[in-house]
DNA sequence: GCCGTTTTCGGCCCGACTGTTTTCAGTCG
């Protein structure tokens, strides 16, 4: 079994939490960390690249050393220093080290006097009042370690994209009632349309901060708040949700929503560069000396340290600070890109809507084309359609068609894969339909060897056009199922197939990375709603944000092209 | 630990807030 990934980032951040407690050399932290961060965003296993003689110093933030530590993982699974380190100190102290106002300062000295070493040992000590005795502690923190070590004990996780929308619209809502308001934005994860965001930062521009500051902690839906100073407060809504409002004068709005978007990673490489310039950026602007050069919009910010705007959604050190210097950022899929839905379902199976309905509201989108695609007879509990229902579907379809003008309801179906890789309708069915998209419903814990091959052996059949749902993951709710997507896509691409961006929120894989694989192989995607009612339609926006996050442009995305051009490209040679 | 149009040493992003202190360390984003 290959090392993934995963794993050996996993290995290399423990490490730098651990060495974080020793109290090693920040910068040596920041390496490890940067590696990690590094090998996870890579499109291509590390075992295989090792394989094939690549020589890992040539990746960024990755020398020598830190080369040699990722071949002894990939070779013996194991990292020696890591596993020295952690006989030294207890592998929880990294776990303790995660909660507020404890940091790797605090948990080593609560471990040299105190002996604490996990979330239990943390409580008692809390509840018995040693805590505050120590130096550099006090009855404060004390209590908020005995009320976060309570809270401990309920999920903590962060929550879908879909979510934060939800609690985050009427926050800015309601901050616009405040009086001297005047700009308002959601910046952090949630402005690079990341699939889950871990807490909402606001941004605010206003002529009277501390009004500002009042009104926002008098929000009906704040339990505790956490800080409140002139410029930056943090509350945690009754939800478990944190939010932070940071206010800064309107010459300074750029550079802040600039900082503020994050992603941390990506704000130190384009820092580093201003530094290199003999600049200094913070989030009031970009300054040469004392004097301000710029800082009134990101894209002044941006252009003082030679690059072009760089879209929230690429913000990840992902390559896009490299591609900005080299003109050679790409031109990201929009909303306004997309053509159609490629997959949605109606009454006949597990929908809520007619055919008729589900066309209408897509075409009130101002759609060209629907494809509707509803469950094949294996998903039973989805009351998916046999040959004989589906031929019916066909005819309606066909007179459906006849009422629109300018629309084209597409025949599809939503495919299941069965277990030995074959496909759940006949071929003389399918041949009748404008394209497929074929998915995994039942059996999701075949080794990572098995599920692939099951994958790839349906693709293998000439009427399978699109893979949904790749991974079949739901966000806080079911892991993905084990698969090589790498070969997964390249099946894809020799055999002329295509892979889904599914846009429920709950969904959203392939995942960003995955999308940016896909754009490095030229493999096209769809971004596709997976639709059961009218307003589902809207998730398209999610998959967008997803595409985008993986570097899709319009051609990379099968759903931008107008109807005669798709079709082509949907019959396999 | 990494890196180099300041290249093999000496840098490495930057500021706000809190709780603890009597001027600042630790944490956080």
């Amino acid at each position: 079994m290959p090392v993934h990934n995963s794993e050996i980032a996993e290995k290399l951040s423990r490490l730098a939490e651990l060495l974080e407690i020793q109290g090693a050399n920040p910068f040596r932290i920041r390496a490890y960390r940067k590696a990690a961060q590094t090998i996870e965003s890579l499109p291509h296993h590390v075992a295989s690249m090792l394989a094939e003689g690549a020589d890992l110093s040539e990746l960024p933030g990755i020398g020598k050393d830190l080369a040699t530590k990722i071949q002894e993982i990939v070779e013996t699974g194991h990292l020696s220093l890591l596993d020295q380190i952690s006989s030294q100190l207890p592998g929880q102290l990294a776990e303790l080290a995660k909660i507020p106002t404890l940091g790797p300062k605090r948990v080593k000295m609560l471990y040299d006097i105190l002996g604490i070493q996990d979330l239990k040992g943390l409580a008692k000590a809390a509840r018995a009042g040693n805590i505050r005795q120590l130096h550099g502690f006090g009855p404060k923190i004390e209590a908020k370690i005995l009320a976060e070590t309570a809270r401990r004990s309920g999920r903590e996780q962060r929550i879908k994209i879909s979510t934060a929308e939800e609690f985050g619209e009427p926050i800015l809502d309601y901050l616009q009632q405040a009086k001297g308001m005047k700009d308002a934005i959601i910046a952090g994860s949630y402005r690079r349309r990341k699939d889950t965001i871990g807490d909402l930062d606001v941004l605010v521009t206003c002529t009277h901060a501390n009004t500002i500051m009042d009104h926002f902690v008098a929000y009906d839906e704040v339990e505790t708040v956490v800080s409140k100073g002139h410029t930056r407060a943090t509350v945690i809504l009754r939800s478990g949700l944190q939010v932070d409002l940071r206010v800064v004068p309107e010459e300074s709005y750029g550079a802040a929503l600039q900082y503020f978007t994050g992603s941390k990673a990506h704000n130190i490489a384009v820092r580093s560069l201003a530094v290199k310039k003999g600049l200094k950026i913070n989030e009031y602007g970009v300054f040469r000396g004392e004097t301000r050069i710029a800082g009134r919009t990101e894209k002044d910010v941006y252009a003082q340290v030679g690059l072009r705007y760089i879209e929230p959604e690429l913000r990840e050190n992902w390559g896009e600070v490299e591609a900005g210097l080299h003109h050679a950022l790409p031109d990201l899929v929009t909303i306004h890109n997309i053509r159609g839905d490629l997959h949605v379902h109606s009454k006949a199976s597990d929908g809520h809507f007619s055919i008729k309905d589900m066309a209408l509201a897509a075409q009130a989108k101002g759609y060209d084309y629907l494809a509707i695609c509803d469950h094949s007879q294996r998903v039973t509990i989805a009351h998916g359609l046999d040959a004989t229902r589906l031929a019916a579907q066909i005819e309606e379809i066909d007179r459906l068609n006849q009422q629109f003008k300018n629309f084209t309801i597409l025949k599809g179906a939503e495919v299941d894969i069965l277990e030995d890789g074959s496909l759940d309708l006949p071929n003389d069915m399918l041949t009748q339909l404008d394209l497929t998209v074929c998915a995994i419903h039942y059996q999701f814990n075949l080794t990572r060897a098995k599920q692939t091959a099951r994958i790839i052996r349906a693709m293998d059949n000439p009427y399978f056009s699109i893979l949904a749902h790749p991974t079949g993951r739901m966000i806080n709710e079911r892991e993905p199922y084990e698969v090589d997507m790498e070969q997964i896509m390249a099946a894809a691409l020799e055999r002329g197939c295509f892979l889904e961006v599914n846009a429920q929120p709950v969904r959203l894989d392939l995942t960003d990375l995955h999308c940016k694989m896909a754009k490095e192989m030229g493999v096209k995607v769809a971004i596709s709603t997976d639709a059961h009612r009218t307003t589902d339609l809207e998730f398209m926006r999610f998959g967008v944000g997803q595409a985008r996050r993986g570097w899709l442009e319009p051609e990379d995305i099968l759903n931008t092209f107008f109807l005669t051009a798709l079709k082509k490209k949907l019959i396999r040679s």
